[in-house]
DNA sequence: GCATAAGTGAGAACCGTTCTCAGTTACATG
DNA sequence: CATGTAACTGAGAACGGTTCTCACTTATGC
């Protein structure tokens, strides 16, 4: 695998022999499922897991392009949302009218809460307790869905004043 | 334009005297501040106002075209962002990629549960309590910003299985 | 091999929202 | 009341992130 470069201080060079292709409980299984692999898609969950934080497509579709300058946006576009309907990535708010996204592996139900400084997360426990969904089911409510976006600036941001 | 979709149910019809205008002390000042009225700015504060639930910004444009039918998206739209920025409407997510807004006289914090069938809404506290600020400080993040949207469905919609 | 269905890349289309611009109008001031 | 001006309006163009289309390629099961 060739290494592709920083995106966003993430150091992209980590082997990353786990990934490699086409091993039967691949991560890359965790990724698009029973789908088809291809080059393609394998860079992308590559470059997805190589962000240790929140990224946008736009930044996503960067990192891959060092290492295959011809992929498609519409690839990537449609690898992201594969990966999110496996549950392999996350979608976490957005930043500038971009949609963020997150390889996040703990397996409890929790939120995330994004740096605007440099798309750092850290998690945040899910506010929705027992009580919240009685308080609703006591409007008459079914909770379906829900969505928790929290930002903030980490600790390195914060020193640097670079909020966005 | 675009596909307008029926007013959601609210009735305009409303007597909405309190609303007249040029009162020094009228909701609209509320709506929009020092800014100037104007008889589009005025029907467009009382179609927010006649929801009683969340709404889109096609949907207020119906409903106000229908005493209006020349008034512009672009004037809504102006309108909108502006009682936003007063805290008069708030955003509440999106339904089908179009905004959500609502009209919310509790001073309180606190968050709220659209209903994806009518735009019924209900309240539920802020989520974000002293535990989970703490938490996110431990971690050496300072939260500047959070949304929550909660989605579900009305005693009513449950009955009549419309959700959206 | 071979068939075929899934994936790809380029670029057009989509569509909610914002911007531009010329015209109108509310309102402070005298 | 007249007047100046800055805010507002409406029409339509532009914007921009995302999705779709279509012809082509390719992974994969048989």
């Amino acid at each position: 695998m060739h290494a592709l470069r920083v995106c966003r201080g993430v150091c992209f060079v980590k082997t990353m022999s786990h990934l490699s292709s086409s091993r039967p409980e691949s991560p890359e299984s965790a990724a698009y499922g029973r789908g088809r692999r291809s080059p393609q898609r394998s860079l992308i969950a590559q470059g997805a897991v190589a962000f240790d934080g929140a990224f946008t497509v736009d930044e996503l579709l960067s990192c891959v392009r060092e290492s295959d300058a011809k992929i498609g946006s519409a690839t990537v576009y449609r690898a992201v949302s594969a990966m999110v309907g496996h549950g392999f990535l996350e979608a976490v708010g957005e930043r500038d009218g971009h949609a963020l996204y997150l390889r996040c592996t703990d397996d409890e139900h929790h939120h995330h809460l994004v740096c605007t400084g440099c798309g750092t997360v850290a998690h945040a426990p899910c506010p929705l307790d027992d009580h919240a969904i009685e308080q609703a089911a006591a409007q008459g409510f079914v909770v379906t869905r829900h969505e928790v976006n929290i930002y903030g600036l980490c600790a390195q941001c914060l020193r640097h004043g670079d909020a966005r």
